[in-house]
DNA sequence: TATCCGTGGTA
DNA sequence: TTACCAAGGAT
C-alpha cells in the first residue's frame, strides 16, 4: 500500500494493526453472503456486537436468503428480532427483504444507490455492504470513524454533529487507492474506534497511532462544541413501545385492550405509544379491541 | 436540523 | 445510582 502520502499513512498504520488485532466475527469471514453482511449491518445499528451474535447466527440460519426472510410472516420477523431494540429495524428488513426479491431478483445490489433506495438503508449501511460485500471502494462513516478523524486529523476531543457530505470527503482523503485496501482500512478504522479509540475512556497507550494523533500533539483537548445531548428513556413513550411490544411478542394470540393496559399506569401515554406504534405498521388492531404483531 | 426510535452493558 | 453510549435511519 502507498503510504507515502501523510493522510495515507494513518490508514497502513491502522490497517496493519486490525491485521493483529482484530476480533474475528462472524460475518467478516470469508464467503459471507451480501445478504448475511446486510443483516449484520442493519441489526448493528445502535446495538453492540455481544448481542447482535446471537441473533444474527439464529437469522441466517434460519433465512439464509432474501427470498426466506419475504415470504416470512411480519410478526415471525418482529419475534425473532427479540429484544435488539428498535424493532422499526426489523419490519424495514423485512420490506427490505420483499424489495430485494421484487426489484433485485432476489439478490443485494452493490451499488450504493440502489442499496440507499432500499428500506433501512441510509448513508452508512449502503456503502458498508458495497465495501464490505462487495470490495468496492467508498468511504465508509460511522460513529467511530468520525470519532477516529475528528482525534487523530482535526485533533479535536470528539467529533461534532454528522455531516455526511463533509465526514465522506474527509474520510474519503485517508484511504488507499487500491479497492480492497481501502476497503481494509475502514473496517480498521471502525475497528480501532470501537477498541482503542473510545468514546469515553481511549486506550490512547495501545494506539497505533499515537504518536502521529493529531489531539495527542494537541495536548489532548477536552471537547469545546455543546455535549450531546443523551436522549432520556426512563418514562418516555419509547420505554412504554417497549412494554407493550414485549406483551405482543410473547403472546401466541392476539390480545385484549387490558393486557396492554397493565404495562403502564399513565393512560394519555399508553394511548399515545399504543398509536405511534399501529402508525409505525407494529401492532395490527383487530374485531373486538384486541390486538396482535403484524400479519 | 433536531427529535424520535429500544435495550442493556459499563464506570 | 445515574449517566453515558452502542457499526443509524427516517422524518
Amino acid at each position: 500500500m502507498d503510504s507515502s502520502v501523510p493522510e495515507r499513512r494513518l490508514a497502513a498504520l491502522v490497517s496493519d494493526w486490525y491485521a493483529e488485532h482484530a476480533r474475528e466475527l462472524p460475518w467478516r469471514a470469508p464467503g459471507v453472503s451480501a445478504w448475511a453482511v446486510l443483516v449484520s449491518e442493519i441489526m448493528l445499528q445502535q446495538t453492540p456486537v455481544h448481542r447482535v451474535l446471537p441473533v444474527w447466527r439464529e437469522w441466517l440460519a434460519r433465512w439464509p436468503t432474501p427470498q426466506d426472510l419475504a415470504v416470512e410472516p411480519a410478526a415471525e420477523v418482529i419475534r425473532a428480532w427479540g429484544r435488539l431494540g428498535y424493532p422499526r429495524r426489523a419490519l424495514r428488513l423485512h420490506e427490505c427483504a420483499k424489495a430485494l426479491v421484487d426489484r433485485h431478483a432476489g439478490e443485494v445490489p452493490r451499488e450504493v444507490d440502489a442499496l440507499l433506495a432500499l428500506p433501512g438503508i441510509g448513508s452508512y449501511t449502503a456503502r458498508a455492504v458495497a465495501v464490505f460485500a462487495y470490495g468496492d471502494r467508498h468511504p465508509v462513516v460511522d460513529t467511530n470513524v468520525r470519532r477516529f478523524v475528528a482525534r487523530a486529523v482535526t485533533a479535536l476531543g470528539d467529533a461534532g454533529p454528522p455531516r455526511t457530505v463533509a465526514d465522506l470527503a474527509a474520510v474519503e482523503e485517508l484511504l488507499p487507492a487500491d479497492a480492497a485496501d481501502a476497503a481494509r482500512a475502514s473496517i480498521a478504522f471502525m475497528e480501532l474506534g470501537a477498541l482503542i479509540c473510545t468514546a469515553r475512556a481511549p486506550r490512547c497507550a495501545d494506539c497505533p497511532v499515537y504518536a502521529e494523533c493529531g489531539w495527542q500533539r494537541a495536548g489532548r483537548p477536552a471537547a469545546t462544541g455543546p455535549a450531546r445531548k443523551v436522549q432520556k428513556f426512563a418514562g418516555t413513550d419509547r420505554q412504554v413501545r417497549g412494554l407493550l411490544m414485549a406483551v405482543l411478542r410473547e403472546a401466541t394470540a392476539p390480545v385484549p385492550r387490558a393486557a396492554l393496559d397493565a404495562v403502564w399506569q399513565d393512560g394519555t401515554q399508553r394511548d399515545r405509544a399504543l398509536a405511534g406504534l399501529l402508525d409505525d405498521g407494529l401492532v395490527h388492531r383487530l374485531a373486538g379491541d384486541r390486538y396482535a404483531l403484524p400479519t
